[in-house]
DNA sequence: TGCTGGCACTCGGACGAACAGAGTGCCAGG
DNA sequence: CCTGGCACTCTGTTCGTCCGAGTGCCAGCA
């Protein structure tokens, strides 16, 4: 175990590298935190930090910077999340109060979170099979041709073409809207396969085609593969990192348009409370340099989906996870009122 | 006017140094394209071309580099659109046939551009305005409250919720629906204002208030601020600009992000056609190093949207172009099809 | 046992000189 | 009007030198 001092070295060793992206050195620690002793004491602590795996040198002869460990303890031990200041709030939730639709709350969202935090930020749409029906709307637009629309409880809006095997009445219509409306609204998507597998037992013959077709569509919307979607923003404060640019910056910029690797991180991160993905613990080999703070957000107590931030891991981790929350939060409540 | 030997110089330049990026001199001109005269006899070429504002040089005693000018004139008259292969066209088509909706449509779409151009594609969603409608749905989700859904011929989707003044009973909703419908389905959203105008006094004094609310938020969806979306993507090959990186690559990334600006300069672009605009002919600041090629694309003969892709001005304007035009061919026949 | 001041050592980054190479402009001759 | 030749100008690179920051270690002190 390490000493208190040792640990407030290394603290100390993360503030002022995040604040000046430079490694730091001994004396300029002792100058800038008044720790009481002298840099002589710090190296040694330094050195067991060091060995520890906590921070390393670039090079012989250079200041320390923290590892990705290092990091990892001093996000889990040494440090807070820092709340919002009352202000911010305000602005947080004025920003959020003028969305007309949920396209609009996910753009300002991400928009908010990336000059909250100025990084890369990401917003996940909320997850279809968590969250409820509202309404299956099936609109008739040629005999053989529906539109089916889905909408959640979130505002999420969903729609398909379904062609019909066979002509299909407006009368029929009306009936398979009403039955399937009475079956599935206000139910949780998850349930909706069960609730309706058995209902096209209750049409004619000559319906029934129709009938599974449209249900099996209804189905096809709610696979994994087409019901997360997201969006991202923020992407120039990229250009913040570091000036030993393409190499950081390109496999970056690769990985955020790869929805499907956005989409398994956000995936990977805990289901409650905030997660903090550090440098290699992101499985993503491209965002091995990078941090990803993350955190679900919902109308009710539960997520219906996430959202967080990507920067480098070199990051003021208190303010990120403090924006983070908050934002998270009044979104929350923003969802919870349409 | 250029003698024709000229003109070959000048397309000469354009090609080599968008192949090597580096500024090209007499002699390995001479050399790559078989001009049939000496490097002293293009050297004089190219001090005439330089004089006239086609070409510049970084610095004394570097080779040359095409201007905006020299582009520009290397567009018009020297390069034609180079049409896309065979199998690029099929491969093309099977990649944008297996799109489910026009959310689907539109991702995919960007990712094609991306990947042909290697470079940054933008692609607006259907203008509301310039579409048709097919059907609007009101929902009740309560006494008070009514879901709005406004559906195109293009297959985009809108929703917004509205707040009754009064509560409105399901028949009364029936028929507005009704009414909305018969006079505005299959019309051009651009004429729905007038179309809707009188439509609340068909109505009972006492939903005449909620009938003009919804008819208003209606309106509200058309208003231009709204109803321009669009999707960008391949802001990874950003990286493969210049090695001059975080000046160049930072003011493009906060245009990208701002999707006024890029609406803007779409709608700058002729309204037919395709349009070429080069380095400084753009407007917007930023993108004053970049070249944006852009395209009307539609189900009909009529543009509905536009498409196209934000590139360095040292670009394979030939390639792109014929890339673009391609690409809003399909998207437009796609469109068409659904 | 733990802290401190002192000291020799290492290494990277900055600075400057020298150099090679590419490309130009100009000129005289065909 | 084209060509070969020539002197000139710049840039980018390489190499050596120097400086400073920072370290590790050690002996002394509380």
């Amino acid at each position: 175990m390490l000493s208190e001092r040792r640990l407030q070295v290394l603290r100390a060793i993360v503030q002022d590298y995040v604040g000046t992206e430079e490694p730091v050195g001994s004396k300029a620690l002792t100058e800038r935190h008044n720790l009481g002793v002298s840099p002589a004491t710090v190296r040694n602590d330094m050195a067991v930090l060091e060995d520890e795996g906590f921070i390393a040198q670039p090079h012989t002869s250079a200041g320390r910077i923290p590892t990705d460990k290092g990091y990892r303890l001093f996000v889990d031990k040494l440090a807070g999340v820092k709340p919002m200041t009352a202000p911010e709030r305000r602005a947080i939730q004025n920003f959020l109060d003028g969305a007309v639709d949920l396209d609009d709350v996910v753009a300002r969202t991400v928009r908010l979170l990336a000059q909250l935090t100025r990084q890369v930020a990401v917003v996940q749409y909320p997850s279809l099979t968590r969250s409820t029906v509202r309404h299956v709307e099936l609109l008739s637009l040629a005999p053989a041709r529906v539109m089916l629309v889905l909408i959640t409880d979130t505002g999420r809006v969903e729609q398909r073409m379904v062609d019909c095997p066979a002509p299909f009445g407006e009368a029929s219509l009306a009936d398979l809207r009403a039955r399937l409306n009475s079956r599935v609204a206000g139910r949780r998507f998850a349930d909706v396969p069960q609730l309706v597998e058995d209902l096209p037992e209750g049409f004619d013959v000559e319906d029934r085609g129709t009938v599974s077709t449209v249900l099996s569509t209804l189905l096809e919307t709610l696979v994994e593969e087409n019901e997360e979607r997201l969006m991202i923003g923020g992407t120039a404060n990229l250009t913040r990192f570091g000036h030993d640019f393409p190499l950081t910056i390109r496999p970056v910029l690769e990985a955020l348009e790869e929805q499907v690797v956005l989409l398994k991180l956000l995936g990977e991160a805990g289901d409650s409370g905030m997660t903090v993905r550090i440098g290699h613990e992101n499985a993503y080999e491209g965002l091995n340099s990078t941090s990803v703070v993350s955190v679900g957000y919902g109308s009710g107590g539960e997520a219906v989906a996430k959202l967080g931030v990507v920067g480098p891991t070199r990051m003021d981790y208190p303010g990120t996870m403090g924006a983070v929350r908050a934002v998270a939060r009044y979104v929350g409540q923003i969802l919870a009122e349409s």
